[in-house]
DNA sequence: TTACGTGCAAATAATTTGCAGTCCC
DNA sequence: GGGACTGCAAATTATTTGCACGTAA
């Protein structure tokens, strides 16, 4: 939130070895031409370590590292990107969308009434007994959201590891 | 979907034991006063079974069945239904909110270019290793959809029972 | 050069809200 | 009777699209 914002306006140089020219790299390899604002939104969603955004917040980030974008190129950017597999579109229930730029098998927690992702930190929840795909399809991924509420302050929710779900 | 479809218009009378009049004694219990078009509403939503629905289905239906409501108060009504425990929110991806009727733990399927969830029958998925609740939340509960993707024809996709997540 | 990208503004889609009239308790 | 509900239309919000122009290969 108060990291510096990079001035990306020189982003269409070539200066090998730079970040600049790493993200160029990566978006070659995933077959898209790296244009001046591809480069600068990949530079500001790459470049931070792992994170939830929309389209709105890249938006304004770019706003504020004087990148000119218009608010219709991130959203069909995020989209390019996603398809070819820079990143994650998160099942999130609300309105808007958010894709996160970390690709690795990761869960979330949802808290109520935030509308906000949290990382869970660590591995990933252990699944048993996935059940089978459906004729004809296979399974590409399994999202785990574990939503949370605010704790009562009497319920003394012993919040360690659970075994396996109980109810139901 | 080819099911006959009540004629409800007459839901605002009063036929003791009739499976409308079950429909009011829920909407009561759940704190909500029983008016004519959440009932026919919630015929609609808890005679047929499990489903998910969004509130243009739910309208349509409304519609077939003569039942006179508005989208705008159908959108309002689902909200209602789901904060009173009537109904879940699912958390899909895409621009539509699903609601579900089946408010007991199960999991869903996601196929992918369909925008639409399918329950996954039989008991959930087993979960190993839940991560503790952050200080001051506790977990409500736990959403897992598992994305499904169209099987090459080559791939021998012996789909049965997983252990554990491996990739990472 | 030339197809692919981008800006801009207008179009959609999904959902919410304000207010006046209606209905349940 | 009085407040809770509903209808209707207009307002929001999130996202997409059409088209003329710009730019990387």
């Amino acid at each position: 939130m108060a990291e510096p914002t990079p001035d990306l306006r020189s982003a269409g140089q070539t200066r090998p070895g730079c970040p600049v020219s790493r993200v160029r790299d990566r978006l070659r390899q995933a077959g898209l031409r790296p244009t001046r604002q591809r480069i600068c939104l990949g530079w500001l969603l790459f470049s931070k370590g792992d994170r939830h955004i929309t389209a709105e917040m890249l938006f304004e980030e770019a706003q504020r590292a004087r990148v000119p974008v218009t608010l219709a190129t991130v959203y069909n950017t995020l989209k390019q990107f996603t398809i070819a597999g820079l990143l994650r579109q998160i099942a999130a229930e609300g309105r808007r969308t958010y894709f996160d730029t970390d690709l690795t098998d990761h869960d979330h927690f949802l808290m109520e009434g935030e509308e906000e992702l949290v990382d869970i930190p660590g591995a990933p929840v252990g699944l048993a007994g996935l059940p089978p795909a459906p004729a004809g399809y296979e399974i590409e991924r399994v999202d785990v959201i574990i939503r949370l509420r605010r704790a009562d302050p009497e319920s003394t929710t012993a919040a360690g590891v659970w075994s396996l779900r109980s109810e139901r």
